[in-house]
DNA sequence: ACCTGAACACCGTTCAAGT
DNA sequence: ACCTGAACACCGTTCAAGT
């Protein structure tokens, strides 16, 4: 019987949250504001979660799972491995087009000594889902030698964070844009 | 004659904050902490500093002028460019050894939208120091097209400061000797 | 179940007051 | 010149109280 009652407050606490942190991150999360946006009073977001560090695990855990959704969704639709390669680019680029964010992941992961465990876990898990998949699509691409895959994958991961978060901090979308291309030329993203 | 009585203050202030920075970046930065950390009580920071945002100003042009100030030498003493430019990663590995901390321009850059232009500039001033300086070191080097030495530094730049930021998330500098090592072999950095 | 106002300790900041 | 205690508005958090 009954009683989904606060799931369209804690949904709405989820997704102003994600917004925000990607904006401000974990210490910039202002829980009076996130109140505010969603239509309630601070200590009312107590009533879905814990505590600010807990609700942030809660945003970084679902952050994760729908990016690992979104690959392989991407993966299932595009047949070739080089095409949807050439494609993860885009995955961060998004971000930036939506209101000069950043990924929460790279964000929560600068604040890593002011995080609780289990966020900077979550955080960790953001990273490996993407390494994952990045790797496992280098292998099917078959284009470097297998051992070299998951080495890549990192290498191609944090340069792609670290692209948007100088494009970011510029506001300059055609500045992240122009780092992608440049890891192409060198040979990073080649295929 | 006299005065330079509160140079010993205002000197302790800018060291303090640069560390607290590059653990906890502008947000993380707590005044009652630093004041503490220095040996005066926080209202006595507001006699060197006129606020919180221009203290982290003069903290973050400190820290570029540093940085090239470290880069010129690096360039003077090392007669060869290729050499001088393997050297570069130590800089930004530095950071991690020491407290497993990062650079401050990085954490400041990820936090931009809770800046002052004042601060937001010094910290892009520290972005163009290191590109121009990897540019003209690529430059000498000679072993790319003169057109593409810029790029290729922008590319470098953030790069470096993604393995950065991935590495010190998980407290790892073997992390970070790995995705430079990647970055070397998939033709990021050789030169 | 879900929400709130009032209170707590903490933060950036100000200011009158000390030396 | 340099520093401080006390106060301000703000923040995360708690809790008794409302529906």
């Amino acid at each position: 019987v009954t009683a989904l009652g606060n799931l369209n407050s804690r949904e709405a606490i989820l997704n102003a949250a994600k917004e925000a942190v990607q904006a401000h991150g974990y210490n910039g999360l202002n829980l009076r504001d996130l109140a505010q946006d969603v239509g309630i009073k601070a200590a009312s977001i107590y009533h879905h979660f814990p505590s600010k560090a807990e609700l942030a695990a809660a945003v970084a855990r679902r952050y994760w799972e729908d990016s690992s959704a979104y690959l392989e969704r991407l993966l299932a639709e595009t047949a070739d491995p080089v095409e949807c390669l050439r494609r993860y680019p885009e995955t961060f680029r998004w971000a930036l087009e939506n209101g000069n964010r950043m990924c929460l992941s790279s964000f929560m992961a600068t604040e890593s000594d002011d995080l609780p465990e289990q966020a900077k876990q979550e955080v960790r898990n953001f990273a490996d889902v993407n390494v994952a998949w990045l790797s496992k699509l280098l292998s099917m691409a078959g284009s470097i030698p297998p051992a070299e895959c998951e080495p890549r994958a990192r290498a191609i991961y944090s340069a792609i964070a670290g692209a948007q978060l100088i494009a970011r901090s510029r506001s300059d979308i055609a500045l992240y844009d122009e780092l992608v291309e440049s890891y192409r030329a060198a040979g990073l993203l080649r295929l």
